[in-house]
DNA sequence: CTTTGCACTTGCAAATTGCAAGTAAATATA
DNA sequence: TATATTTACTTGCAATTTGCAAGTGCAAAG
């Protein structure tokens, strides 16, 4: 079991401890905003994670309840990862990053998420949260 | 200079880019809201970062433009670091962290922010960010 | 003119990452 | 039935990053 050590009582500090490296949000951006639900489709992704890391971002993602980890209704050899309630709560920092990263840097936003986020935030949030809800149900 | 290298056009990795890492949010989280603008003082947080870590991570918050280094007023030999609109930029990430980590971790948050910041958050980041840019003209 | 405070730098062991290759089980194909 | 492929990892190892302890350099105070 992957315990994780808590540097301090503060808030941002521990949901750093969690969330604080370069590769865990891109595993909940890739479900929250592309759906993705298996290792392999995680994989894909242009920034390219290792394998090992990926593994190992799973079973920390599982073992703090923030995704599950089911057989696919498909193939007995492929696994499903779904977000939980503690994990759909992180759209809302994933969307903040979004929005850093669009206005600071030299990115490439799926057209239509940036002038939806803008228009409305707090909506914007919930609708992915529910598209979120309604695939871990599928 | 330290540069950063873009993993991709993806916002969320844009941002993580620079971002992702235990220690860089608590630096821009003590300046925002204990107010902190020293080596020293980021060197006092409960969470202990390591001095070549702390050194290494204002150099890259400099460069980046998140954050200015001048001489302190008092003393030659001291510094002060101060937030620019870039670095201002980051409060909502760490207030959506502060959020996540209180519902979802056993912390201990100030008293009265979270309630501030349940009742009505946008107005606590404009709040934030406003007490931010007044220090940095101080 | 020595001591203290502040801001780092250095050296080194330990942990983490990235890369390439290998393993294992379940399906698909010949 | 045999072979190949897909999917999900694991392993080994070099390179980078981290954490810890100690040291350096400069300015101001005593």
């Amino acid at each position: 079991m992957k315990e994780l050590k808590q540097r301090s009582a503060c808030p941002v500090s521990t949901s750093l401890d969690l969330l604080g490296d370069k590769w865990t949000l891109l595993i909940l951006r890739d479900m929250v905003f592309a759906g993705k639900s298996t290792y392999g489709q995680f994989l894909q992704s242009a920034e390219k994670i290792a394998t090992n890391v990926l593994a190992d971002r799973l079973a920390v993602l599982e073992a703090q309840g923030l995704v599950t980890k089911t057989v696919a209704a498909d193939k007995k050899s492929k696994f499903t990862y779904r977000l939980t309630e503690k994990g759909v709560d992180t759209v809302p920092i994933i969307v903040e990053l979004v929005l850093w990263g669009a206005k600071h840097g030299s990115t490439v936003v799926a057209p239509g998420l940036l002038e939806e986020l803008q228009a409305g935030k707090d909506a914007a949030v919930a609708k992915y949260q529910q598209l979120a809800r309604e695939q871990a149900l599928a």
